[in-house]
DNA sequence: AATTCGCTGTACCGCAAGTACAGTTTTTCC
DNA sequence: GGAAAAACTGTACTTGCGGTACAGCGAATT
């Protein structure tokens, strides 16, 4: 049972690795089975097929954002009782984050699942668009709490707002590996905090 | 001369479609031949091999967005003289055109391209890469302009500014394919014009 | 001691991307 | 109108990948 799931997450560590270096349609369950030292019939013993490799990647994947933005926006509540700042310095400690890993965000694993949307299943893209909502619902309830001492200053919707934060992520993903530049991510989580800043901070007169 | 480039266009069309209802790699090489009415060799004798193909259908991808880009923003600066005006405008516009599209934007291929790096070649990305250098440049001219003429209150570089046009377009893309919501890359684009309104608009007081 | 788990090994299938290359029609150019 | 080049067709083959089928085997569990 033991040696079962360290198989299975030595599998999905190969896997991780191979897919965000160069794309799951391009990583080939023999080259997976290769570095995991098992043969092709120990992977389908783990997994009925690749699309359930995918399911359990993307599983991976989403776990370990949710922690990371539960981290960081807790300690950021932790340090401030004004939810204005808890929100910038969460903001602020998330861009630094994205900026220190190196090389770059790997990428979101959910915005390849969108871009391979056929090649995939229903149980991939619906654990894709539960992920989306669930984010949202976390930041939409930040900036309610934002919105209720200091006014906007722009009648704006706060799930447009939540899912602003999400689209600036996924496209600073996108910038940074198509300019080649690692720390794109981050200075665009820095924009979305200048215009969190704008749009709620009261005016210096 | 002319009937090569027929059939090269009728394979491009035919591409195009596939490519985006359900991706590069999921779209087989036989397909495109069978809707285009020639044999395999025919489609080998217009393109080299597949990725010959992604080279083609990005070209024609940035040069469409190129031309929407152009008119759109032209037409504002048409439309008025100040610089602010011109780019609220223009995103007022740009919004209205993504919302449009009925079904969604069927897809940014320069994201698929960021996202399935190595399975293309070195020009499919450096073709990709020169795109958001120029749409940079493009939007960067233009903020130049706008804050000659009113100063940002909140010192940002304008390069990430321009930057962050694409990528709340791109994330917006990301969105609305996970939440199968057409209109979340418009209201994306509006969020973004609301920064830039905060940003650069004079005080009201 | 029997059974289940976690694999191995072998052999095979269908599909897709190409390769090779000879032959055929269609268009262009002088 | 005839030669040459362009735009294909047709056949046959190779490689790689996802996946199936199934028999067996050693180690761990009960």
């Amino acid at each position: 049972m033991a040696k079962a799931n360290e198989t299975r997450t030595r599998l999905l560590d190969i896997a991780a690795d191979a897919v965000l270096a160069k794309g799951f349609e391009a990583t080939s369950i023999d080259e997976i089975v290769a570095g995991a030292h098992i043969t092709k019939s120990g992977f389908f013993y783990h997994f009925p097929d690749k699309n359930a490799l995918a399911l359990a990647l993307l599983q991976r994947y989403i776990d370990a954002e949710d922690q990371l933005f539960d981290d960081i926006f807790g300690r950021a509540r932790e340090l401030t009782d004004d939810p204005l700042q808890a929100m910038l310095v969460g903001l602020k400690m998330l861009a630094e984050v994205l900026e220190d890993i190196p090389n770059g965000h790997p990428g979101c694993l959910v915005a390849a699942a969108a871009y391979n949307e056929r090649a995939f299943n229903r149980d991939v893209r619906k654990l894709n668009e539960n992920a989306m909502l669930r984010w949202r619902f976390f930041f939409r309830k930040m900036f309610d709490d934002v919105a209720a001492f200091s006014p906007p200053r722009d009648p704006v919707n706060l799930d447009d707002l939540a899912d602003m934060l999400l689209a600036v992520v996924e496209g600073g993903i996108v910038l940074s590996k198509s300019l080649s530049d690692p720390e794109a991510t981050g200075r665009q989580v820095r924009m979305f905090r200048s215009y969190v800043k704008l749009l709620f901070q009261p005016q210096a007169h």
